[in-house]
DNA sequence: ACTGTCGGGACATCCCGTTAGT
DNA sequence: ACTAACGGGATGTCCCGACAGT
């Protein structure tokens, strides 16, 4: 990796957890600056504006959240046992988030508009592409007769993800993680249900 | 109302929707000035700073926001019944909400931090609120024998307001009905399963 | 007296402090609003403009001032010892002035420009009246014959307000009587030489 | 010299007499900007806040002051020559000063209070170098007999710095140079008395 | 005589972005 | 690849003053 490369990383990686606590508006470039110890030109010269920054940001943040979901799977888990262990997971990460800040689509989708376009697809398709994982999770279940086939995975998994996004919502704001338990408890519930 | 109670309440009615758009720090004065067509002398006589406007916002965003539940409540539903009419009013508020830019608590509560404490108790009090009123909805559901006694009237309100803010999340970000759907109607389900 | 003159009394009663010590350009209406407890359109029914009230507020201070000089006169006392117990009671001033803030000649006199005219005319007739003052205690002197005929009065006097206004100056800069007290012996001893 | 700090000396070198002559609350930034061309970006990028250039201002203020002191001063004067040149020189400053606006020591004393302390510091640092100064020539007198042994250096230094001080206070206020002539002259005379 | 209300502008500060230079 | 320097503008806040109303 070139000296450049290892540069831009670096500044994404410092920035990182400051966009996704105080949010874009509320990240300025001097933060990132003396958290890094460059300049503005030597930020802008990897990237173009504030907004390319945040994004790079936003994509770190989520790979990094993935990747602190896929570390806690085995690999002899699927279908419904996975699911199971991914809700453990969850709850352990409503007050210890694997990312700074939390959940970087929860805390990027309330301000992403129309002035920030770039932005907002790539947190649309972080969004999209946990989806895609959740169905997959499903559908292993019901491969292996653990769910009913007519079981709606596209469903089941939007209705997971909003509600452990509601979950630590509703944890970050009172600051307890007892409002967001009781939603990672029923859905474990929801989860033994459908089985059998 | 003296004259300079309805420039106050003027002004918190025109900045509402733009706080609960573009958030507090998405929000400038001058954009209230804009809308309002008052000068910030005239602003800065009814507010002590940015943070008491917005809190004004706030409340009156959640207030109205209220407001638009309690009037689809039909007096003479109770419990189960009128649990399953509130989900199916906020299938319709999911891309058409009473206010406009969605769940001030939502939008708020990512935005809140150690610097607007005032802001922050006002929305962590919403959300009390609000689950209290979900509380006892699923209270007089128990109360009807509707649900069994030993049901947990917290866990349910607390799941039920998690998922809900989260599918709206996610139908904001998508700017698409559907992905709130799914949850609103696993809700739905829950309800009736819980009932007999 | 009116209840009108009560409350234009209050005013520069309570206002002469804060000028004295803020000086004019750091000290703001709102000040004198909580200080006063009258809204602006209350104080303004008695001064034109801030100036106006400075000056009001200046004249009182230097009134307080020369009140506290001639309270501690024994009427028996002339001339020289007149000087001399003036210079004593000076150095109990230096650091607990008769009016807060310290001399309001010397105060104002580095604030007041061409932009103050009205302020500073009263500034320099203040400085004459002391001038005035301490003139004809030497000249006091002179008819007691305590000091020579041929001394001039008019440069003793410019020369003792300028040491005092000067030891003042040190005193609140340093925040220290000792720097202050050496020009008054000096004064003191000049003031026994010139007897004899 | 880089070109950043002729910038900022320029600043400096152009605020200076601004800053001396209306005082640190009566200086604003945009009359800063007009007087150099710069803009608030190219000013902030050189000082942290007002009060460090203020600072940096004063302290140029005073160098100049000094300088223009030393400047007079014949090399082969020592102790009471050296004093009575002084004071010659104070003469013809009191209308005409060295820096605009008169001695910073003066202008700067009144306006700084607890909210200024690092510009405080500054003021009491100068008048203290100031005295150090004066106490050294009255040494010098003393080593070559000029003055009595027994003269106190330090008292003599603060009286002749105070009537200084006040004597320009007096000047700047009458704009007449005959109110601190009268005090340089006593002062000339004390150092010939000392002398013998 | 005094309050309530509002205007209009100034203030210091912070911001993002560009460019010259090395 | 990175810094130093600067522009130009927006921000929230404060301030003085005017005026209607009572």
């Amino acid at each position: 990796m070139a000296k450049g490369d290892i540069s831009k990383e670096f500044i994404i990686e410092a920035s990182m957890p400051i966009f996704n606590t105080n949010g874009y508006n509320g990240t300025s470039l001097q933060q990132i600056m003396d958290k890094t110890g460059f300049t503005k030109g030597g930020i802008y010269r990897h990237f173009d504006n504030k907004e390319a920054l945040a994004a790079a940001a936003f994509s770190l943040a989520y790979k990094k959240m993935k990747a602190a979901y896929f570390e806690a799977f085995d690999a002899s888990d699927a279908g419904a046992a996975r699911l199971l262990k991914f809700l453990e997971l969850m709850k352990t990460f409503l007050l210890r988030p694997p990312v700074k800040g939390g959940c970087p689509i929860l805390n990027s989708s309330t301000e992403v508009d129309d002035t920030n376009e770039a932005l907002r697809k790539l947190v649309k398709a972080a969004a999209a592409d946990w989806e895609t994982i959740m169905i997959g999770f499903f559908e292993a279940g019901k491969q292996q007769q653990q769910f009913a086939p007519q079981l709606d995975a596209t469903k089941e998994a939007r209705f997971m993800i909003a509600s452990i996004e509601g979950a630590i919502m509703l944890c970050k704001l009172h600051r307890n993680a007892e409002y967001g338990l009781a939603a990672i408890d029923v859905l474990s519930e929801r989860i033994r249900q459908l089985q059998q």
